[in-house]
RNA sequence: GGAGAGGUGGCCGAGCCGGUUGAAGGCGCACGCCUGCUAAGCGUGUGUAGGUCAAAAGCCUACCGAGGGUUCGAAUCCCUCCCUCUCCGCCA
């Protein structure tokens, strides 16, 4: 959410913001209703200023025992249309509350102005392309081949888009999540946290996902709960309301999840076998921070995300997402994509992004600074890394002519575990 | 799910038969004074948000889990919901 003080002294940047992101919130509406909730708020203060003051006096009166009748009659009338100004200012808020939810946040400045992924900037890529002396096969027929995945049989117990992982699948995922969790932990710093998969609707409006995605979560109606779409949910919910000491910043956190995302409306487009699922693990990077710096964070985790796809040698590229691209409460996004030589495309496997305030302010999560004011913290999240996407990249890169997978060294010490 | 207790400022904790209570008292914290050092002691200060103002100061308003209601006036009375604790039931 944006400060509604920003957006009266912002409005052109506010709009144009809006345009890029192709989003439609009302402005003129917010504008409006902002100056009317200012107009209620002075003439409910004004008034309820005079009520104190006549009941002060009304108290004083009835201690020396002396007659307050007048008063209160004519304190009746106040209070009524108290009450009235007071109904009139909370249904404003609640309008303007509302609308506020649907500005989105601000592309940071360098961000490329587009209106679709076309206009997205090239970065910088790591590694090659693998080269084959064999036609190389795409993830689902070497899953086949090797028996790790049980798709008919997924979507047999819940639909399509829910995988089963079969024995040495089952495990290289298992061990996959592992991997990043101590990888992360150990060599990043980061704090690990293990999280509700439901959450409540304050939670997931506080980073964003409502009031917008709501259609696109899969929701428990009875218990008015939302299965997350990402680990960034719970994770960044966590601190929601607090005010952090300066002390505890940064903060760091990795988590695993489980993710669901319902994806109505995108069958048939690059759903085949892992690519597009309504269930997938991944493993989520957050990050509290002082404002300044934020951007500093956002290229560090970057980093921390790459550091995983750099460990197992899969080739990749980094992309910053144009405005149109970005999501609705990103300021700016990095999209990691990794090579898959089966379908000979690159797949995005990891998002890192600043939000800035803008979920902070909506979650309340704030901290004083230096000087002992109250600021919004920003907030960052990364994937670091969502499986399904990064276990194709692994089975099609290392494929081997007879059908077997070498397995990439970083892997091995936690596929042989013994006990 | 059933019964009971409770949710007050950074923390502890009064107030809860309605009327200078943003809220006693204590702790903590900050600054100052005092004292070889430390400790103790003394004094002052110590929330957030909105509005007004060019801005600061100042002033006004709101906030005692959340939302409604009663009243001239509510932390205090009534209703609904949420959460915590104890006991019972149920279950991985």
């Amino acid at each position: 959410m944006l400060d509604i003080k920003f957006i009266r002294a912002n409005t052109e940047l506010v709009r144009a913001a809006i345009a890029n992101k192709n989003e439609k919130a009302n402005l003129d509406r917010i504008l409006e209703l902002d100056e009317q909730r200012r107009k209620l708020q002075f003439d409910f203060d004004t008034l309820k200023s005079k009520q104190n003051t006549v009941s002060g006096e009304i108290a004083k009166r009835k201690k020396n025992k002396e007659d307050a009748a007048e008063l209160i009659s004519q304190m009746s009338s106040v209070a009524d249309e108290l009450k009235q100004i007071s109904t009139q200012l909370t249904t404003c808020n609640a309008e303007l509350d509302q609308a506020l939810l649907t500005v989105p946040n601000i592309p940071f400045q360098s961000v490329p102005v587009g209106r679709d992924e076309s206009f997205n900037r090239h970065i910088r890529e790591w590694g090659t392309k693998p080269e084959f002396s064999f036609e190389p096969l795409d993830h689902l027929s070497i899953a086949d081949k090797n028996a790790l995945l049980d798709l008919p049989r997924g979507a047999k117990i819940s639909g399509s888009g829910f995988p089963v992982y079969t024995a040495e699948g089952a495990r290289l995922e298992r061990c996959l999540i592992n991997f990043m969790l101590e990888y992360h932990r150990q060599k990043h710093g980061y704090t690990e946290l293990g999280v509700p998969i439901l959450v409540n609707r304050p939670t997931m409006t506080g980073t964003g996902q409502l009031p917008k995605l709501e259609n696109d979560m899969y929701h428990v109606d009875e218990d008015d709960l939302f299965l997350i779409p990402t680990a960034e949910v719970p994770v960044t919910n966590l601190h929601s309301g607090e005010v952090l000491a300066l002390s505890q910043l940064p903060i760091k956190y990795v988590a695993y999840t489980p993710c669901f995302r319902r994806e109505a409306g995108s069958y048939g487009k690059d759903t085949r076998g892992l690519q597009r699922l309504h269930q997938f693990n991944k493993v989520e990077m957050v990050r509290f921070v002082e404002p300044e710096k934020s951007y500093d964070a956002l290229e560090e985790m970057l980093h921390d995300a790459e550091a995983i796809l750099q460990a197992f040698g899969l080739h990749y590229r980094v992309v910053e997402l144009c405005t149109g691209d970005l999501s609705f409460a990103s300021a700016k996004t990095y999209d990691l994509e990794v090579w898959s030589p089966g379908t000979g495309r690159y797949l995005e496997v990891s998002s890192v992004s600043n939000f800035e305030s803008f979920q902070a302010r909506r979650a309340g999560i704030r901290y004083k600074d230096a000087e002992g004011k109250m600021q919004f913290v920003h907030t960052l999240n990364g994937s670091g890394l969502a499986t399904p996407r990064l276990m194709i990249a692994l089975l099609e890169t290392y494929q081997q002519a007879d059908g077997s997978i070498r397995i990439p060294e970083a892997i091995k010490p936690w596929l042989e575990l013994k006990i």
